[in-house]
RNA sequence: GCACCCGUAGCUCAGUCGGAUAGAGCGUUUGAUUGCGGAUCAAAAGGUCACAGGUUCGAAUCCUGUCGGGUGUACCA
């Protein structure tokens, strides 16, 4: 609250030695200590060498009239404990509800933020390992949205390399595998496992793979027509489960729209002395071998990875002139980032970016999922699954079947998505069907639950007092619980910012979490409808509202529907 | 070998730009007389925040070292 802070300033604009830069207004750790807290008489009383109690007491003394403070005191080892008035608070709640950004900065206004997720590889089916830079790349979009940035969501697929000489070789000389329709992304994963299969036991395959990779290469045909209907068999799979996940793309450049910028990349890096030539290959180095060399050209003439993702950045910052580029990709990859981000920055490719890395998904056993064998889970199959289980709590329930089935679908992509954005992405995850589809407790459901309970509310009001309006209601909080909500509504705002700057959707959905556990017991507490005073009855049902219009678009910017009742 | 990530309750994890008594969910135990919707709520039990030093008014958080787990380490992506 700017306003509180506005009176600590001034309080310590009349003592001698305080800088109000260092002051730090957070919310109260506990619900006893008030509403807000300042550390700033203990950070200042080494300095002008004062008992802190006494420099606290000071800055209360200092604190000019006003009508916006209940109470302030001193307590602990110096601490500042203030407390709100009750319709100071209630009036910062409405005037939430009443902010067409419900209190989220607008920090990313006039800047642009390039966003390279999901990035599949064409020919494999996407499975559950796929689901986290899927989901968290289109959480971070929605949050920096939600900032006011300008954002292009740029899928960056994996459609040229080797596996196209392998697939070319399948494709033409093995037996077709039956009973697959030529244009599914099964067949193409079929050729390839059968690839690596017989290739095993038959070394020349790999021979051949790699020349039809050269003739596909200089775009000679079959293999340059047969590549693009792989593309495209692959986008028309990709597309249903985008479609089915919620998630748009701006751009879908992938690797090959780079291809003829390579050499000029290598040329214009040379050009600047960022590589040389080192065992035959074109080899970038780095200040006191800070990271290991990192080649660009291979000898043969052929480019790598590092090359293409240099010229995307080019391209990118040429094209875009971004604020940012956030990459969502897996750990493992690390290493490489750095070294190319190093790169582009002594180009002089200017631009802040950011590599957002999550662990691996693996299964109990500890194997890391490869598609190579097969043995993997279609991203499909876990999504039909989990709509499986989310219908079932419902077999009883008296709704229509399409209804029903809406809220399965709801409720059962929720909880997939909820799963992986409810936590910090950074650590490996073992993927265990019953923690992924989790129902109960701190999940998805939970959040919904919460939605559809107070819009349940809300519609029993028109029912029940079709003449009431919320129009001119104020809030006024007399219920610890009331009071809580209410500066917990307060904070989504920063909650939103922060996690758009760290780029961690997880403090956002801890925000959801918290919000609907307290508006639970709020519920619990504070009856509504059954409430007789029409002002105590207006103040709650406006709170709830604004509850509800928090969570609508928190769970929207994770990527999550709402539902008015399940 | 070197670099990076991780180590918090029985399990899965939050919290890490230093702040008061370290928090959730699951599981366990107990309670809520169809409740403005029980996919819920109230409560109990459960911790040397891997270990050892250091920095300071104050450390799960910052620094150093040790142990344990993971990942990466020039012509794959």
């Amino acid at each position: 609250m700017q306003k509180i802070k506005t009176l600590l300033i001034e309080a310590l604009a009349k003592i001698d030695g305080t800088d109000a830069k260092l002051l730090e207004l957070t919310a109260a750790t506990q619900l006893a200590f008030g509403d807000f807290q300042t550390n700033v008489a203990m950070q200042h009383a080494k300095k002008l060498k004062k008992n802190p109690r006494e420099l606290a007491q000071e800055i209360i003394q200092a604190i000019p009239e006003n009508d916006i403070l209940q109470s302030v005191e001193v307590a602990g080892a110096g601490f500042i404990n203030l407390r709100v008035r009750p319709e100071v608070l209630g009036a910062e709640v409405v005037q939430l509800g009443q902010d067409t950004n419900l209190g989220i900065p607008q920090s990313g206004k006039g800047q642009r933020v390039v966003i390279d997720y999901s990035s599949p590889n064409v020919a494999k089916t996407m499975h559950i390992a796929h689901l986290r830079s899927t989901i968290i790349g289109d959480a971070i979009k929605r949050l920096h949205l939600a900032s006011g940035y300008e954002v292009i969501a740029d899928n960056h697929i994996g459609d040229w390399g080797t596996q196209f000489g392998k697939l070319l070789v399948a494709y033409k000389t093995f037996p077709k595998p039956e009973d697959i329709s030529e244009d599914s992304i099964e067949y193409l994963e079929k050729l390839y496992q059968n690839f690596n299969n017989r290739a095993e036991s038959e070394p020349e395959l790999q021979e051949q793979a790699r020349a039809e990779l050269v003739s596909l290469q200089k775009k000679e045909e079959p293999n340059y027509s047969l590549w693009k209907q792989f593309i495209q068999t692959s986008l028309k799979e990709f597309d249903e489960v985008y479609q089915r996940l919620g998630i748009q793309f701006d751009t879908v450049h992938g690797e090959s729209f780079y291809n003829d910028q390579l050499q000029s990349l290598v040329d214009e890096l040379k050009h600047k002395e960022l590589i040389r030539e080192s065992e035959g290959a074109q080899v970038a180095f780095f200040e006191n071998d800070q990271y290991p060399p990192c080649v660009i050209q291979k000898g043969d003439g052929a480019f790598l990875y590092a090359t293409t993702d240099l010229a995307t950045v080019r391209y990118r910052i040429q094209t875009y002139q971004p604020k940012r580029i956030i990459y969502v990709t897996d750990s493992r990859q690390k290493l490489h980032f750095e070294q190319f981000f190093s790169i582009a920055h002594r180009a002089g490719w200017h631009c802040d970016m950011q590599h957002v890395m999550f662990g691996l998904m693996k299964f109990a056993e500890g194997v890391v999922m490869s598609t190579r064998k097969g043995a993997v889970i279609p991203l499909r199959d876990l999504l039909d699954e989990a709509e499986k289980r989310a219908f079932q709590v419902l077999e009883f329930v008296d709704y229509p079947d399409d209804e029903k089935k809406e809220i399965a679908r709801v409720v059962g992509l929720g909880a997939v998505k909820y799963q992986d954005l409810s936590q910090n992405p950074a650590s490996d995850i073992v993927f265990q069907w019953d923690k992924a589809l989790n129902l109960q407790g701190n999940s998805a459901p939970y959040l919904h639950y919460a939605y559809a309970r107070v819009r349940g509310i809300y519609a029993k009001h028109q029912e029940k007092f079709p003449e009431d309006s919320l129009e001119n209601a104020s809030i006024v909080p007399q219920l610890e619980i009331e009071r809580d909500l209410c500066l917990y509504l307060l904070q989504f705002g920063s909650v939103v910012h922060r996690a758009t700057q760290t780029c961690k959707p997880n403090l956002l959905a801890d925000w959801l979490f918290g919000a609907a556990s307290r508006f639970a017991a709020f519920y619990n507490q504070a009856p509504i409808l059954k409430e007789e005073s029409s002002a105590i009855r207006h103040s709650r049902l406006r709170l709830a509202m604004v509850f509800s219009q928090c969570m609508k678009q928190g769970l929207y910017i994770l990527g999550m529907d709402t539902l008015e009742r399940m």
